[in-house]
DNA sequence: AGCTTTTTGTGCGGTTTCGTACTTATATCC
DNA sequence: GGATATAAGTACGAAACCGCACAAAAAGCT
């Protein structure tokens, strides 16, 4: 787990500064596992690192006071975790749990704070990836207030799906219902008629896109929309097959 | 409304700012109405003025295919309108309307952008704003997808309430329902439930809160959780007499 | 092989919310 | 004063979702 040899990182916030700023932070970082369900951030406790993924994605999580959690938005490999250490902040009210396991570029936070002052380019790549996340979670809350559980599971696998590697990704049900708020039998249900529709194939946790195009139909307005904002911001860089869009 | 003379502003953030770096934003500040429904910010469309309000409040609002809308944060004189300014962008997804008419302390953009860089006070002030919006959005987002109307409605009063001057404010229930993205309906029955339990008065769009604790404890945890959030981030200072928790 | 655990499908009654519509009461306008 | 517009209460069938429970199938363990 040494620092990484020097080739352009998968991470895309990465990726984008320049030459000589990721030079410069380059040493600070250290490739790391995300073992799933690993929390890397727990509500309201000081951050003390940040982690910019390269594969993998993890969840941010609003925990309720019956104990049960519901997602608010992802980050992968298009972004990072950590956001309130940019935002000057030691902590949130959110938990960052890794979904889909994987591994991510760490560094302390109280590097990144150093790295933000002397590192312009740095500091303004991150503070408008904030913006870009901060709508992402604005329209996931919307979306949940508004479109029904189905929707929102085609919507959700999409954005599982552009942040997976292949077709196929790891996810049990009961997983899916706490990440969308509802129950599992409504996912069971959900999931069914997807799976009916030809859209999407799954076994005992094991899930794959089988028509995308069809899915992103079965979605609401909220995947495109969210997708689009990400995209804008990302710029025309060269993106993953699946992350061109249509 | 020309300048305004120099007794420290009732919103928060400029009466947080050190003395000397509030008198070298107050040249650019104009102080100007926020008439009801006013549309501050459109989504998509640039931000050339930022506001910081000293009476009323603004709703953020994200906008469905169908036209319909749903709430998902409130600036009042606790915080400003204009944040992806502080992000380094020119717009985002989300409408800023008026919804409480009152009045605001406004500045260009262009103003702020200067002065972002030129006053690290404010800058990071603004920034740790943010992050406290930030952490009401996405605890309003969870909120919508498991909370029912009543206590959301409970919830969205106080929320009001705090940003009000009396107890009393205009709301009908057309515009709430709009706000907790529900039907009017629905909102008239819970109002009628909050009613018979003395909570809350109203008549032809003028409300009053008569019960302030009753309401609390009607609302859902989410009312104290950003509530507390904000206070922290304000700090010590000394409160209006309705801010003041419990 | 036999047992346990995990994952998924399904059923059912109850509750909430929706969509829509109709009614009543109060302002406002001419 | 009468017409019109706005705000609010209510009703009712349909739909979505909940809580719960049970069954079946697959995987893992001893």
């Amino acid at each position: 787990m040494a620092p990484p040899s020097r080739p352009a990182p998968r991470n895309r916030l990465l990726a984008a500064l320049p030459p000589e700023d990721l030079a410069t932070l380059w040493p600070q970082l250290k490739l790391v596992e995300l073992p799933i369900r690993r929390v890397l951030h727990a509500p309201e406790q000081p951050i003390t690192e940040i982690y910019f993924p390269e594969t993998g994605y993890v969840s941010m999580l609003v925990y309720m006071e019956d104990g049960d959690a519901i997602e608010v938005g992802q980050i992968g490999f298009d972004g990072m975790v950590g956001i309130p250490v940019v935002l000057e902040g030691d902590s949130d009210g959110l938990e960052a749990m890794v979904q889909h396991p994987g591994t991510a570029l760490r560094m302390s936070a109280a590097a990144l704070r150093e790295m933000l002052e002397s590192t312009p380019a740095l500091h303004s790549l991150l503070l408008r990836y904030a913006l870009v996340h901060h709508e992402q979670v604005a329209r996931t809350g919307a979306c949940n207030g508004r479109h029904g559980v189905a929707e929102r599971l085609a919507r959700w696998l999409l954005m599982a799906h552009d942040r997976s590697e292949g077709d196929t990704f790891s996810m049990t049900q009961e997983f899916m219902s706490m990440m969308l708020g509802v129950r599992r039998a409504g996912v069971s249900v959900a999931a069914g008629f997807l799976r009916k529709a030809g859209l999407i194939h799954y076994e005992r946790g094991e899930i794959t896109v089988t028509n995308r195009p069809g899915l992103e139909a079965a979605a609401c307005e909220c995947y495109g929309i969210v997708r689009r904002a990400s995209d804008r911001f990302h710029g025309q860089q060269i993106l993953s097959p699946q992350l061109v869009c249509q």
